[in-house]
DNA sequence: GCCAACGTTGGC
DNA sequence: GCCAACGTTGGC
């Protein structure tokens, strides 16, 4: 079992949203850079665990955890040519994107903004913070645990 | 809205 | 296969 961090614009997609669905899984789609594509296609998992990261929002910051409800498949968006997400280089046979479903697992009650996060010391080699732009991201289990503990503070 | 970081594209 | 140009992300 591994730990994730996904990002989202909650204007957009956000962990509302995601208490909204309730038990329902929804797809976490529309992921369109490789290195996040890889890790949807080989490494993330189902019954991995996953931080919502909230991010070019107002509260910046991880706000809350869902359980990943299926190993990564096929976008079906990069095959319709009506989808922003539509990409004509993608073939059935050789899909270019994918995406897994999630489903909430706990929704935090408070944000735990950004700036808490840069500045604990424990924290200092999250990917989160070496490579502040990639959308998908594995997280350790020393800086899940950290975080768990930041948001029952 | 600005702009730094950095991933992607495309010409050579 | 290099690298300049371009586009996007995302914090501030």
């Amino acid at each position: 079992m591994r730990y994730w961090l996904f990002k989202t614009e909650p204007d957009d997609y956000g962990i509302n949203d995601l208490v909204q669905a309730a038990a329902t899984p929804v797809p976490w789609d529309g992921i369109r850079n490789f290195q996040a594509r890889n890790l949807l296609r080989d490494e993330v998992k189902k019954g991995d665990l996953a931080f919502i990261y909230h991010s070019s929002c107002k509260q910046i910051g991880v706000a809350g955890i869902a359980e990943v409800a299926s190993d990564g498949y096929p976008d079906p968006d990069q095959f319709d040519a009506h989808s922003p997400y539509y990409d004509e280089r993608a073939k059935q046979d050789d899909p270019r994107w994918f995406r897994v479903d999630v489903v909430l697992r706990a929704k935090f009650a408070e944000v735990i903004p950004l700036k808490v996060i840069k500045s604990d010391p424990r924290l200092t080699n999250m990917t989160l913070l070496r490579q502040g732009r990639l959308s998908i991201q594995p997280v350790t289990h020393d800086e899940y645990a950290v975080i768990v503990e930041l948001a029952h503070d």
